[in-house]
DNA sequence: TATAGTTGTCTATATCAATAGACATTTTAA
DNA sequence: TTAAAATGTCTATTGATATAGACAACTATA
């Protein structure tokens, strides 16, 4: 079977929008990953049972929202969005913040350890400095390009066995979770910008001289209690932040 | 305020639709309770800021799902949707399943009793005969309709309690949630049918020689044990089961 | 019994959606 | 260089969508 098909005539839903929606998800499946474009107007107005201009119009669309360009004379092309947008807002996650963006997320867990927390890392905390924390370190890959990688703190007695969790769930909401925490909120995040160095290039698989955004982040649960502080590191020429007020 | 609004041109859905879709859920969320009828397809028009033939076409698609039935010089009725539809699946619940269909759903427990199991329900719960079990007498009404009155049997010993906690919730699922069961699954449904007795009669508010679906169903954990045995007597007139494969 | 309020029907017009066909333009590859 | 394959553009036609206005038919109520 070839087909996606099933469009209906007369539901008050124009075909062109059917078929923009149905090549959008076919999209997101990665249905044409190989060849990175979309098949042929005509295969694809065959495909759906309707006239090549209707897929244009589809298409027209989806170039409109940015997700293929078309080249006269090559085919319609899937842009890579090579900015994933992160917006930051009091219910800022990763994974599903971008999880509409790309296709496959990696969320791996580099190193975790128990230390006593900084000046720095105890006042985002609210903690006394010298008190025990876990650390994190975390490196996050959208559709196989690393995206950010990320130094985290947690309140060791409230989260002891954090590293386990998000290693199982490769997500701090649902490491939060399963540690009896539902629901947290972004406090604040502090965003900045610094040259990659060495150790940068090389995890986030950048060139010399690549710039970083870095994020210095503290969330809280619902009763504005700190419980995780953090410092993400995103290659500055693959994701943008959105702040919305 | 008043108003729907929010329609969109040229989106590549037609306005009618939109505007049907707008009505359709705002009658589910029971905005138009008081009069038991849509508003005047003028003031429907002028809060949509459309013309009065578009809403015509709104509503008579509504009229086609059977939603509302328009009555030349009264207005336009909302129609209490006789009949109740019970999807069974693998995660059936009677409260979450037509939740979307009914505005107020209420579940009584009528009778609590423990007993010793008979050689049906021990044989559906996984016991032996003569194992202590709780039976729960229920009746569930939707929008102050009966609409099925069923008797439950579970385990004794792991669900200790369950009574006051299905008084307390109405639910079932919650019941179980509060005895440490966060989650279970459909594991058989038996569909019969037959006559109403007079006890049917007076409980489902039924006239003589009306028919009953009874459905017989069990419940199992994750792992597959049996935590549920039910049988469940609906109003023919009021359900239908969907069973999708 | 009027009358106001409501839905039903009809005509007319403009725009959007979809089909159909022809041909131009560009890219890729033989 | 040529041809095949793909997108771009244009004209024309049909049906669905939406607006506009007028009036008929029906219901409830003063």
């Amino acid at each position: 079977m070839a087909g996606l098909k099933q469009v209906q005539r007369q539901t008050g839903v124009a075909l062109w929008r059917q078929i923009a929606d149905r090549i959008r998800e076919a999209i997101g499946n990665g249905a044409y990953d190989e060849t990175g474009m979309v098949p042929p107007e005509t295969v694809l107005a065959l495909q759906f049972g309707v006239n090549r201009h209707t897929v244009r119009s589809a298409l027209a669309a989806l170039a409109q929202e940015g997700i293929v360009r078309a080249v006269q004379g090559r085919g319609t092309l899937i842009e890579r969005k090579e900015r994933l947008n992160f917006p930051i807002t009091r219910r800022t996650r990763f994974t599903s913040g971008i999880g509409d963006q790309a296709r496959e997320m990696r969320s791996l867990l580099l190193d975790e350890a128990q230390e006593e927390a900084s000046a720095e890392v105890a006042r985002w905390l609210g903690l006394k400095q010298g008190e025990r924390v876990i650390r994190l370190e975390t490196l996050r890959h959208a559709d196989r390009r690393p995206v950010s990688k990320a130094t985290s703190w947690f309140p060791a007695e409230r989260f002891a066995g954090i590293g386990e969790a998000y290693r199982k769930h490769e997500s701090i909401t649902k490491a939060f979770a399963e540690l009896g925490l539902p629901d947290y909120v972004r406090a604040t995040t502090e965003v900045t910008a610094a040259h990659a160095n060495t150790a940068d290039l090389a995890e986030l698989e950048l060139t010399p001289g690549a710039i970083l955004l870095i994020a210095k982040a503290m969330n809280t649960d619902l009763e504005g209690v700190p419980v995780q502080y953090s410092i993400s590191r995103f290659a500055a020429d693959r994701v943008q932040f959105t702040i919305e007020n």
